[in-house]
DNA sequence: ATAACAAACGTTATATTATAACAAATTAAG
DNA sequence: CTTAATTTGTTATAATATAACGTTTGTTAT
C-alpha cells in the first residue's frame, strides 16, 4: 500500500488549504498574493504545489480559465475523469458528480482506434440564479 | 438571412489558411512568425483573427494546449459542442465525431438547475501508433 | 453619393500565465 | 546512517494574452 496522498509537503498543505477554503477556482497569481504571509514568495513554488495536488488528484484544472479548485468528488483518487459545469455570467464553477455521465464517459470508445485513459468535460451556460436575473 | 460567415477579412483569412492547412493545432505564436511574410506583424492581430474565427465556429480552441485547430465537422455552424482525442504521447489531436456522443451531451442536464448551451470535452490517452511504439 | 455606424486594422505597451536552471535542504527507504 | 528521491528557495525568463488608442475599411440607410 503506497501512501502517497497522504503526506503533503508544506507548501503544498498551505496551497491545498487556501483552495479548499476558496468558493471558486482560484487563480494561480491569486494563490501567491494570498500565501505570501505564510512565506511562499515565488510563482514556482505555487505552480509546483499545483502540479503536485493535480496528480494526486486533491484539486483540478479548470482549463477555460487557467483556474484551480479542489476535488469535491472522490477525494483521494487520482482523477481522471472530471467534469464541470460553468456559468458564463457569474463565473461560478461546480464540478459535476453524476455517475451516468461518468460511466457513459469512461466507457467511450470511437473508431479511432484510441483507449481513452483520461477527459475533462466543461459545460458552459447560466446558472439559476443568472437565469433569472437576465 | 445573415451572411456572418461567408466574408472574412483579410487577416481572418490569412490565419484560417494556415490553421487548415496545419496537420495538427498551431500556437498563436507559431501562427504569427508563420504569417509574418503576410504582413501580420503583432500578436494582438492573431489573436482578434483567432477571436472572430471561433467565434464563427471555423477553428477551435484545444484548451488543454492553448492551441487552435480547423473545425473538421459542420463546417460553417458555430460550435458549441466540440469533442477531441489527445495522444498523450505524439499530441495529435483529433476533433470527435460521434452524433451519439454529440446528442448525448447536448441534452445532458444534472440537477443544478442549470440549462447547458455549450460543452467542450478532451479525451486524453495513446494513438493507434503510439500503443504499438510502447 | 454620402452620412452614420460598425467592424477590422496597426501599433505600442503591458498584463498574465508558466517554466528553466541550479544549488541547498528535507524526507523516505534500504 | 546513508543513499536516493523529493521538495525547497531563488533568479531569471519564456509563453500566452489583452488594454488602449487612433485610423481605416466596409455596410446600411437615406
Amino acid at each position: 500500500m503506497t501512501q502517497k496522498q497522504e503526506h503533503l509537503s508544506k507548501n503544498q498543505q498551505i496551497v491545498l488549504n487556501l483552495i479548499e477554503k476558496a468558493k471558486g477556482p482560484l487563480k494561480a497569481y491569486s494563490i501567491l498574493y494570498n500565501v505570501q504571509k505564510r512565506g511562499i514568495k515565488a510563482p514556482l513554488q505555487v505552480y509546483r504545489a499545483l502540479e503536485k495536488l493535480i496528480e494526486i488528484g486533491k484539486i483540478h484544472k479548470i482549463e477555460s480559465k487557467n483556474a484551480f479548485i479542489a476535488c469535491k468528488n472522490s477525494d483521494c483518487e487520482i482523477s481522471k475523469a472530471t467534469a464541470f459545469s460553468i456559468c458564463n455570467n457569474c463565473e461560478h464553477v461546480k464540478e459535476i458528480k453524476n455517475s451516468k455521465l461518468s460511466k457513459y464517459l469512461s466507457n467511450f470508445e470511437d473508431n479511432s482506434g484510441m483507449k481513452y485513459k483520461k477527459y475533462n468535460l466543461e459545460f458552459f451556460g447560466l446558472c439559476k440564479i443568472c437565469k433569472l436575473k437576465q
